[in-house]
RNA sequence: GCGUCGGUGCCCGAGUGGUCCAAGGGGACGGCCUGCAAAGCCGUAAAGCCGCGGGUUCAAAUCCCGCCCGGCGCUCCA
């Protein structure tokens, strides 16, 4: 049985999916205005991981993740480099894609865009009006009614009554609202910003709007899973659920958030300018170290990540791919079929446990460990254990070793200077056999002697 | 202030009533293997008891109460 923890009911809950064996997630991406920075990382990682590990599980899983194209901080930037809101979400779209690329992030099934789904928010805001949860003020635009809707502050454990009391804790309040906790659905034009014609008058699409209107249009009125960083847990998604449930949907069967990075003890932020993009550590530093660290803490946990915590995730995965190395010089790459029951089991119950990822990771290096003692020992039981490893591995997109097929320009080079060396140990010869290693060293090559005869790497 | 999550070894980080459970990774030390390394395996040390103080229980890191400290949210945010 798997079970989510569910934010909206703060428990762990067992996970049924609407439709037998088929689960629909919707995760929020992000809004292109800026360097894609570790913390779309943590959560883009957050998405895949449970995606992954779905359709590992035999689901067929249909994943959308939306990209907002339009907002307040794309025409700010806009202005600010003089160029059209259109260019800078294309410039930060492109560079957001590359470093999942690089991430090695599976791609949605759909990635849809707000501005092509201005009409269905539009339908979407009648909807609203029409069922009286929303108001239109004249030259201002269209809001959100949240007394009339009962729900309103379940998501954040909130009664509406406290949130107004905290209301403009940090944001200026706005006069045009019959209430403060009330939000724009549509914001009549203003000069120099993009506009769309509606039943309103020209103007652009409000708050958490274009996720209701994805999220509906490409997985139906009710799916099975809503996800995204816990920062947007409020207001976003409240306030996305206020709109669905007022337009009369079922909306999301479960909220799953995972919880944010942080830099010297405070959230990594675009706001807060501490932020290290993606790219500048994925030009330090193995992808799927990233990976692997985000894997050993739990997905609701607030971490930290710097050089003190990649630099161990470094060494973690080099002692894999030496695994994966050694076991491929065995014989078995993983496309076997024999697997190691026990280890399957175990990871299965951790994954099942709320992505237990932590101790999902804990089983695959248990079972590193049996497999290097029985190809130590030659014991057949290697074949099963190796295959399990690099599967288990997988299911959580990490590749192993360069089973990518990555080719190197020196491999001849490299294999003809081992097959000196090799022949230099034969003849006793170890001052060369060693000065050959050393050459292999200065070329960045480490080598390494087993049973099976010698492999190297980078 | 209100809501929420958390404070575990040298570091990161699992574990949320009972094999005296403190997983796993990194680091340290010793042994085996190796011509020597590297890798691997085996073992050891390291948390005087898991923020502090009470309590519940036959039994708590794990439940309850209070306190201290920190993160996040309270309409930009993954």
């Amino acid at each position: 049985m798997i079970e989510f923890t569910d934010s909206l009911t703060r428990t762990k809950r067992p996970f049924e999916p609407i439709r037998d064996g088929e689960v629909s997630i919707y995760w929020c991406g992000p809004t292109v205005y800026d360097d894609p920075h570790l913390g779309h990382a943590r959560s883009a990682l957050g998405f895949d991981i449970l995606t992954r590990y779905l359709r590992w599980r035999g689901f067929e899983v249909t994943l959308v993740r939306n990209v907002t194209d339009i907002d307040d901080n794309i025409i700010a930037r806009a202005a600010q480099r003089g160029l059209s809101e259109t260019e800078i979400s294309q410039i930060y779209e492109a560079a957001y894609l590359t470093e999942m690329d690089r991430l090695g992030i599976i791609s949605p099934d759909h990635s849809p865009h707000a501005t092509d789904y201005v009409d269905e928010m539009i339908k979407v805001i009648a909807t609203l009006l029409d069922r009286n949860m929303a108001y239109v003020v004249e030259g201002s635009g269209v809001y959100f009614d949240v007394s009339a809707l009962d729900a309103y502050g379940a998501l954040v454990n909130r009664d509406p009554d406290e949130l107004r009391e905290s209301a403009g804790a940090r944001v200026a309040l706005d006069d045009d609202k019959a209430d403060p906790l009330d939000f724009a659905l549509w914001k009549a034009a203003k000069p120099d910003e993009p506009t769309w014609d509606s039943p309103w008058g020209p103007g652009r699409p409000g708050w958490h709007i274009e996720c209701v209107s994805m999220s509906v249009n490409l997985l139906g009125p009710h799916f099975d899973i809503h996800g995204g960083g816990d920062d947007l847990t409020f207001p976003h998604h409240e306030n996305e659920r206020a709109e669905a449930l007022g337009a009369g949907q079922p909306f999301a069967n479960y909220w799953i958030h995972n919880a944010m990075v942080q830099v010297e003890g405070e959230k990594m932020s675009k706001s807060l300018g501490n932020f290290t993009t993606l790219a500048e550590m994925l030009d330090a530093y193995d992808p799927r170290a990233f990976r692997l660290l985000v894997l050993q803490t739990h997905y609701r946990r607030t971490m930290e990540i710097n050089a003190s915590a990649l630099d161990p995730a470094v060494t973690a995965i080099e002692r894999l791919d030496t695994f994966a190395r050694r076991a491929r010089l065995a014989g078995f790459d993983g496309s076997g079929i024999a697997r190691h029951e026990p280890s399957v089991d175990a990871f299965r119950n951790a994954m099942d446990d709320d992505l237990s990822t932590p101790a999902a990771i804990a089983v695959i290096f248990d079972t590193v460990r049996l497999a290097n003692a029985a190809l130590d020992a030659d014991d057949p039981t290697a074949e099963a254990l190796c295959n399990t490893v690099i599967e288990l591995s997988a299911a959580l997109g990490l590749v192993l070793d360069g089973a990518d097929g990555a080719v190197d320009d020196d491999a001849d080079t490299i294999d003809d200077l081992i097959a000196q060396r090799s022949t230099a140990r034969e003849q006793r010869d170890f001052a060369g056999a060693d000065r050959i290693r050393d050459e292999l060293s200065a070329m960045g090559v480490t080598i390494e002697d087993g049973a099976m005869g010698t492999t190297w790497h980078r």
